[in-house]
RNA sequence: AGGACCGUAGCUCAGUUGGUUAGAGCGCUGCCUUGACAUGGCAGAGGUCGGUGGUUCGAAUCCACUCGGUCCUACCA
């Protein structure tokens, strides 16, 4: 083996190996257990977020695996329809200087199955090197035809059963995009904008309670007063009593509008009245369906002024006796040109009452950046809310569980509330709508065109046209966990793996994608008894791997890390060029590089695989931020190494000799034991961590073993055994046993978190310890074994640990060189320290570097540094070693210690309510610490004297 | 406005149902290249657990209030 660890030179080689042979496949026995990958954007590359969760997931999926269960992860990918269409027209348009329409619809969907094919490989060959252990022979595409009938299958049932419908209604329309999109995709931004106060002209000579002959009305869009159709005010305001049901005049248009009583307006707020725009408001609109008011609709796809309005009755039906007409002055002028037309039109009119600073929330859509233009337009729908009733339910009553379990307030929050959801998109990529229409408009709603004239009884010769639009991706990702595995047939894979294990993803999609997913699968996946499925059991949410300042990584903020650079390094240019390459504001990139090369002025080293995996389990905390911290990652990557030569070691000592896993005859020393004994508990509390989803506890556990029991004791405790001529062949194997045995369990067990280091060592270690097998994946998973818990073992090393703990303490505080050989005293102890020092007189020596160790039978002690073990003396001879005000001033830091601690016991026990009410074992526990420390005092007081007599 | 989460060592974070001397990694100080490992070993320094009040024999842990930070939802004519 080499001196050090180097991860290249194993990595890839040992992933290669198990995807041939297959490993990654369900074994088709056991308990099922399965995870659904949430699907990465099959044109993304692998993020920190991507690393974190497919790292958690495949450690769950390992061991499991390892434990026997029939386990299947799910891999797949999603179309992610904007986000897709979004990059292969930029570029279109930087390569080809084209548009989408230059290509026309046939064309452009070639150009993103190309695009596709092209970068779709990216994140599954990072997926490799970070070795995850999916099912590769059945990985699944959103697109795929399969997938897509189940996305038909459900658009027809729903349709059918009247859960989606089509209809005119207000949207969020991204003026960019040209599509609707869902409100969890509007993102409202606070901005400084203004509210401006106009006065609407009183008709017929009406005039308010003041005697004015205006309204006025406050807003902080001008542009959509256009589209005004009514004035509210609030039924019970006496002030506007008598002017319900009069009208204004529409200043600029000239339009009569109604005075209208609706709860809406607020008295409190300005001046009580509000203009409503019904189609380019949510507000309004609502007020619209109330009052029956006509919706005019005065902008373009592309938020401009339209040249004539479109009109349209509160029920959406056209209407044809209110004019449309607009000025000819806004005709074609974007939305913020307007404004300013409009509002300096009112102000020479004289009917711009007051202008007041105001900040805002700007609704911007998440993929754009634009603000969002409620829209009145015809769109599909699913009524969520009786949908959503179950899938609340499911959650209530236990059957999905989140963890951590506050989430489920985020869900329940959400879920209780739901709106309609939009699911028709207005892009060429993603699943066209099996929706037809004929030349009167009248909707077919069918599998394909031919089952649709089948089933609405249309004769052949009428023309159809299908529908232009495409789904909201969610909506096919909501059918993940039973799509992927077959649905709508009847498969031997859905049967088997439906409902899920467990789903693991992050708090930020619970809406998009956790509450929908849940509202279908219950909808269509069934019992035989027709009891709704779950889609998984378990939904273990991770919080948002940051930067180590805590702000999210972004590619504009240019802290973006990529765990591929984690693994192989990165030159700190190569670095650079990678953050500021492709930025939407290339102003930006001089900041970014500077920052960068001031945080990584050497780069980043690599650290291999195993290290980034052990850092982002002993990460997964349960807040809801997770600060990535580079030194983390550095001292794992330390912890690797020590794995790495502590198996250097065992092998050195075992190979080519007699391990014990023979017939020949052992003995197991106390060390042994102990070891065993420790390991035993180290099982225990990694499985219970799995079970809880801990995967910083389960680093922990696994890391404090290994480091501070296995290597800093164990196999010191092993050296004086294995190197001493004069210990007996039992011994000796029994040992070289040990060594190997715990050494393959920790490989076992630690596997899940670092699947690479561990297979790479255990193909040497598993035969020395009479373990055979083709790889570590797929060994049992560790199980505690009562029988080698060893109480006794484990207090008597606690023993040798304190004696040797004792001598190096005062070796430290004395400065005394570890390699200077000392003799050491003990007195005054119990017969049992007797005992336990005859018994590990080789170990104390070795570990403690002892020259000689010597019991003390009332004879007088030469003056010496002294540390308590127990109610042993422990005493390293001072004579030309030991500074005597040197020793005093420990031996005084020692006795402060202890008077600290003696007060406060004191005071515990001297409180009568503390005797009386605390559990006796408790008290009996205080009890013992004050009379220990007590004992401890005085010893060192004395000792204090006799230095201080020197 | 409603809700959630966070505040523990210089930094990043653990701390399971209230009972240890409050822990880890990194950083820091001192000694050491001893035949697995300097990506190392040994010893050590460092915290009145954001604040106040309460419940309790006992609070980092439970309750109330408060300060600071993050986020989500809703609304703002």
């Amino acid at each position: 083996m080499d001196k050090t660890y180097q991860p290249e030179k194993i990595e890839n080689q040992w992933y290669q190996t198990w995807e041939e042979r297959g490993y990654f496949a369900p074994k088709g026995e056991g308990d099922p257990f399965c995870i659904m990958i949430p699907p990465p954007n099959v044109t993304g590359s692998l993020h920190m977020g991507h690393a974190f969760q497919h790292t958690l997931m495949d450690a769950l999926i390992r061991h499991r695996r390892m434990k026997g269960d029939n386990t299947l992860w799910q891999v797949g990918s999603d179309h992610a329809g904007i986000a897709t269409q979004m990059v292969v027209e930029r570029n279109l348009a930087n390569d080809e200087g084209k548009t989408r329409h230059d290509l026309g619809r046939e064309g452009f969907l070639d150009k993103v199955w190309e695009w596709k094919e092209q970068s779709g490989g990216t994140i599954t060959s990072q997926m490799r090197r970070l070795g995850t252990s999916v099912d590769w022979d059945h990985e699944r595409f959103t697109m795929d035809d399969g997938f897509y009938k189940a996305v038909q299958e459900v658009f027809v049932q729903l349709h059918d059963e009247g859960l989606i419908y089509r209809g005119k209604r207000l949207v969020n329309w991204d003026p960019k995009l040209h599509t609707a999109i869902s409100d969890l995709e509007v993102e409202n931004v606070e901005e400084n904008g203004h509210f401006w106060h106009f006065r609407y002209p009183l008709m017929n000579g009406q005039t308010t309670t003041e005697g004015k002959d205006y309204l006025v009305v406050a807003t902080t869009r001008p542009e959509t007063m256009l589209g005004d159709t009514a004035v509210a005010v609030n039924p019970e305001d006496e002030r506007y009593q008598h002017l319900i049901g009069s009208s204004v005049r529409l200043p600029l248009v000239n339009r009569e509008i109604p005075v209208v009583a609706d709860e809406h307006a607020d008295p409190t707020m300005g001046s009580g009245c509000v203009k409503i725009t019904p189609a380019h408001d949510f507000n309004d609109y609502a007020v619209g369906q109330r009052q029956k008011l006509t919706l005019i609709n005065i902008l373009t796809p592309d938020a401009a002024i339209r040249e004539t309005a479109e009109v349209f009755n509160a029920d959406g039906t056209p209407n044809h006796e209110v004019d449309g007409s607009m000025p000819a002055a806004y005709a074609g002028l974007n939305r913020f040109d307007a404004r300013e037309r409009i509002l300096a039109d009112l102000e020479a009119e004289g009917l711009l009452h007051q202008t007041e600073k105001h900040t805002l929330k700007v609704p911007r859509g998440d993929r754009s950046g634009l603000i969002i233009e409620p829209l009145l337009t015809d769109q599909w729908f699913v009524a969520t809310k009786p949908l959503a009733e179950p899938a609340i339910k499911a959650v209530e009553n236990g059957d999905i569980r989140f963890v951590p379990e506050q989430y489920a307030n985020m869900y329940f929050a959400w879920m209780r509330e739901i709106q309609e959801w939009c699911i028709s998109r207005q892009l060429w990529w993603g699943h066209r709508i099996p929706a037809w229409y004929d030349a009167e408009g009248n909707v077919y709603v069918g599998r394909n065109e031919a089952e649709v004239r089948d089933k609405y009884s249309l004769s052949a010769d009428l023309s159809l046209e299908q529908d232009e639009d495409v789904l909201d991706t969610w909506f096919s990702s909501a059918l993940w966990t039973f799509g992927t595995l077959g649905w709508p047939e009847d498969t031997e894979r859905l049967r088997t793996f439906h409902p899920t294990s467990v789903l693991v993803t992050g708090f930020d999609i619970i809406f998009f994608w956790v509450a929908r997913m849940i509202m279908m699968t219950l909808q269509f996946m069934k019992d035989e008894d027709g009891t709704p499925q779950v889609p998984f059991k378990d939904v273990y949410v991770t919080g948002l791997i940051r930067d180590e300042h805590g702000d999210k990584m972004s590619k504009s903020k240019g802290n973006v890390l990529d765990p591929m650079d984690m693994i192989d390094g990165i030159s700190c240019e190569d670095l650079v060029a990678k953050r500021t390459a492709n930025l939407m504001q290339p102003q930006l990139a001089e900041k970014i590089a500077k920052n960068t090369r001031k945080e990584f002025p050497e780069g980043i080293q690599p650290h291999g695989t195993d290290a980034l995996r052990f850092t982002l389990a002993a990460l997964a905390s349960t807040g809801r931020d997770i600060n990535w911290d580079m030194k983390r990652l550095e001292g794992y990557r330390n912890f690797c190494n020590k794995l790495w030569n502590a198996a250097r070691y065992v092998l050195m000592n075992t190979e080519g000799e007699d391990c014990g896993v023979g017939s020949e005859p052992i003995e197991l020393s106390l060390a042994d034991r102990w070891i065993l004994s420790r390991l035993q508990t180290c099982i225990e509390e990694t499985n219970s961590h799995f079970d809880q989803y801990r995967f910083d506890r389960i680093a922990h556990t696994v890391y404090e073993f290994l480091w501070n029991e296995y290597c800093d004791w164990y196999l010191e405790l092993s050296k004086p055994v294995l190197y001493d001529d004069n210990e007996t062949p039992e011994r000796k194997r029994g040992t070289r046993r040990t060594l190997v045995q715990v050494l393959e369990t920790v490989l076992r067990l630690a596997h899940p978190l670092m699947p690479f280091i561990t297979e790479e060592i255990w193909q040497r270690v598993a035969p020395l310890a009479g373990v055979s097998g083709e790889t570590v994946m797929l060994q049992p998973y560790p199980e505690p074994n009562p029988d080698l818990k060893d109480a006794e073992a484990e207090s008597d090393a606690e023993w040798v640990k304190g004696v040797v703990e004792a001598v190096r303490n005062i070796r430290g505080e004395m400065n005394i060189s570890p390699a200077k050989a000392l003799p050491v005293l003990c007195r005054n102890g119990q017969e049992r320290d007797r005992k336990r020092l005859e018994a590990n007189r080789t170990f104390l020596a070795s570990l403690a570097k002892a020259e000689s160790i010597e019991w003390l039978d009332g004879q007088e002690a030469p003056l010496s540094a002294t540390q308590l073990v127990g109610d042993m003396e422990v005493l390293v001879p001072m004579a030309n070693l030991i500074d005597k005000d040197e020793e005093i001033a420990r031996l005084s830091k020692e006795v402060e210690k202890l008077d600290k601690e003696i007060t406060r016991l004191d005071g515990k026990l001297s409180n009568d309510g503390f005797i009386q009410k605390a559990p006796e074992e408790v008290v009996e526990k205080e009890r013992h610490k004050l009379q220990d420390a007590r004992n401890h005092r005085e010893r060192l007081d004395d000792q204090l004297e006799k230095i201080r007599a020197l």
